[in-house]
DNA sequence: TTTACGAAGTCAAACGATTGAATGAAGGAA
DNA sequence: TTCCTTCATTCAATCGTTTGACTTCGTAAA
C-alpha cells in the first residue's frame, strides 16, 4: 500500500520544482508543451491523483453542492435527484447527497455538514415543519440556499415549486366535469407548501364548484402508499362516502387502487382516483392512474440555476417561481354517478 | 455578505490564540472549561463554521464515502441507498452519491473523483461491463473499494450480494410446484453478476426439473418496466405462449401485469409471474407481486461493514459473501395447467 | 559591448486547521 | 532565594496546491 503520490513527488522524480509541475497539470501556456507532457506522463504512471481538497484550501473555490431530500422512498424525490444532478454534472459539480426523512433537526445538521465540507451552496426541499430561522442564518452569511419543490413561508430564499393550488384545482374540476360532487381528499394536512397548496386548491375547487363539504371527507396522513390503502379504507367505510377522490400524491393514490382492488370496487367506475406527480408507476397502475404532472425537469434545472448563478454572485434578491403543471387522464377516472 | 469566519477572527476576538481557540472547540483537557466555553460562545456568535477541508489536509483523515449506483430510477437500488446511508451514518460519515447510469466510462470518473475530494473508500455496485481492470489499479494502490449488489468477477475486491442463482432456483421450483412446466424469463443478458446468476438459476432450475427448454422463452432485456410490458407482451404473442414467467426484477414483473391487464389475462390464473428484489410496490401491484425478497439491509450493512474495516486498515483479504434470499408467495402465481 | 527581452522555471507565501514542543507565570518545597 | 512543577497558553511546522514575483540564461537588438 504505497502513500498517495503528490505533486511533490512528479516533481522530485523529474527533477522539477512542484510549481511547475502543478502549471503543467493545468496546462499552462508558460510551460512549454513538452515538458507538460513529460509531466503528465509521469503523473500517469505514478498513479497521481488531485487533491482536490488541498486545492480549494488553496483557491478558495467550490465545487461541491449539498443536496438535501427528505424521502428516498418516494419516487418524486428521487426523480427530482436524478433531474438535479444531470443539471448538476453540465457544470461539473458533484452532488453531496443527505436524506432529512422530513425530520428538521437531520435537515440542520446538514445545512453545518454541508458548509463544513466545502459545499459551494445547498439546494433543499425543506422537511416538514421549517421554519423561518432554519435558513435565515444562512442566508444572512451569504451562503447560497434555494428551495425546489416546497416553498418556505416568508423567507429571503429563492424557491422553484410545482403550482400545486392550481394543479389540485385542474384534478378536482376535471372530476366535477364527470359529474362528481362528492369528492374526498386523502393527504398532508398543513406542514409542507406542497400540502398546504394542494389542499387549499382543493377547498378552494370544492368551494367555488360548490361540491359537498363533508369534513369527514378529508382524511390527513403521510405520503405512503400504505397510507394511501388506509385512509381511502377509512372513506370507503363512511356512511356516505365520496364517488371519487384526489391524493396529495401518486403513492397515496396506488394505495387507493390497492384497497378498491380488494374491495372489488371498480376504480374509475365506482370511484375515481386522482394522484399528484406523476410517476412512472401511475402508467402501470391497475388502472393507470389520471394524474397531475409536475414539471419536475424545469423545476430541478430552474433550481439549479439559480444556485449556480447565486454561487457566481451574479444573482439579485430571491426569486420564486411556479410551474404550471399538466392534468394526464388516464383510466382511473369516470364518469360520477347519475 | 460577510466572510466566512475562521478560528484566528475567534482568536483575535478573545485575545487568545489560533491554538488555544482550536483545541477549545475539540475540547481539550489542555484548556480549562471556563476557556473553552468562551471560545464556543465566541464561536457561536460569530457564525464560524468548521472548515473540514482544511482540517482533513491537516489531519490525514478522511470521512466521505463515495457510493456509485447505476439507476437511480430502479426503486431496487434507491432501497440500497437507504440502508447504506443509515448504517454510514452511525459511523459519522458522509455519503458522495454518483449515478453511473451504467456506463462504465461515468463510473470511472467517479473513481477518480471520488478518491480527488478526499473519500476514504468507495462503495460501489459495478456498472454492466465493470471490467476487472476498471478496479485493480484502485486496489493495488491500497485504495478501499467494496461492491454491494453485484460481484466483479475474479478481481481480489470484496463482494456483498444476494444469492441470486439460488433465489431464482427457489422461483422456478416455486412455479414448478404450481404445475407449471413451460416459464419464461424476461430480464438482462449476461452482463452483470446479477444478470448471470439469476439467469444460470433459471437455467438450472429448468434443467433439473426438466422443464421445457424453448430457446424463444428466454426473452433479454433492461429491467425498466416498460421492457417488462414489452417483453411479455413478445412472449405472450408465441404460438406456444409460457404458462408463467419469471422476471429479473420486480420492475419488470410489474410491466408483465400490466401488459395480462390490459389483455385481460388473469395474472395468477391464466399466468403467474413472478419477480425478485422485493420492491414496497409488489404489495400494491395488482395483484400483489409474488417474488424473491433480498435482504437489502443485510448487504447494506455488511458492505459498509466491510469497507470502513478496510479503512480502518484491519482487513484481511477480500470477501465475498452471498445472502440468502427469501421467496414471498403472493397473488401473483398460481396452479399451472392441467 | 551593453541592454533588453522572452522563455523556462523556481521561490515562497498563502489557504485554515492541527499538534508536539516550547514558553511564561504562579505556586510550592527545600 | 533557588529549583521544580503545574497550568495556561503560544510557537511554528505541517498537510498538498496555487500563484504573483522573481531568477537565470540565451539570444537579439542597439
Amino acid at each position: 500500500m504505497t502513500l498517495r503520490p503528490k505533486l511533490s513527488d512528479i516533481a522530485s522524480s523529474l527533477g522539477l520544482s512542484v510549481s511547475t509541475v502543478s502549471l503543467a497539470l493545468r496546462d499552462s501556456f508558460k510551460i512549454p508543451v513538452a515538458t507538460r507532457d513529460e509531466v503528465k506522463a509521469t503523473a500517469a504512471r505514478l498513479g497521481y491523483v488531485y487533491n482536490r481538497q488541498a486545492a480549494e484550501l488553496r483557491r478558495g473555490v467550490k465545487s461541491m453542492i449539498g443536496v438535501c431530500i427528505n424521502d428516498l422512498a418516494n419516487p418524486v424525490f428521487v426523480d427530482f435527484i436524478r433531474h438535479i444532478e444531470d443539471a448538476l454534472r453540465q457544470h461539473d459539480m458533484k452532488l453531496l447527497l443527505w436524506n432529512s426523512g422530513e425530520d428538521p433537526a437531520k435537515q440542520a445538521a446538514f445545512l453545518t455538514t454541508a458548509q463544513e465540507y466545502g459545499a459551494a451552496g445547498i439546494l433543499i426541499c425543506p422537511a416538514e415543519g421549517t421554519k423561518r430561522d432554519d435558513v435565515a442564518p444562512l442566508l444572512a452569511k451569504g451562503f447560497p440556499v434555494t428551495t425546489f419543490s416546497r416553498l418556505i413561508e416568508g423567507v429571503g430564499v429563492s424557491g422553484f415549486a410545482n403550482d400545486d393550488a392550481g394543479g389540485m384545482v385542474a384534478a378536482v374540476e376535471h372530476l366535477h366535469g364527470l359529474g362528481h360532487r362528492r369528492i374526498g381528499w386523502i393527504g398532508g394536512g398543513r406542514r409542507t407548501s406542497t400540502a398546504v397548496n394542494r389542499l387549499a386548491g382543493y377547498d378552494r375547487a370544492v368551494a367555488t364548484l360548490a361540491l359537498d363539504t363533508d369534513p369527514a371527507l378529508r382524511l390527513f396522513c403521510d405520503t405512503s402508499r400504505r397510507s394511501g390503502y388506509l385512509a381511502t379504507g377509512a372513506l370507503l367505510d363512511l356512511p356516505h362516502p365520496p364517488t371519487a377522490i384526489v391524493a396529495f400524491g401518486d403513492l397515496l393514490a396506488i394505495g387507493a387502487t390497492t384497497v378498491c382492488r380488494e374491495r372489488g370496487i371498480g376504480v374509475g367506475a365506482a370511484l375515481s382516483i386522482v394522484g399528484f406527480d406523476d410517476i412512472d408507476e401511475c402508467n402501470y397502475a391497475s388502472p393507470p392512474l389520471t394524474t397531475v404532472a409536475v414539471d419536475k425537469v424545469a423545476i430541478a434545472r430552474a433550481a439549479v440555476d439559480d444556485l449556480l448563478s447565486r454561487i457566481a454572485g451574479d444573482a439579485e434578491g430571491p426569486v420564486t417561481r411556479l410551474f404550471t403543471p399538466r392534468l394526464v387522464v388516464r383510466q382511473s377516472t369516470g364518469p360520477g354517478p347519475g
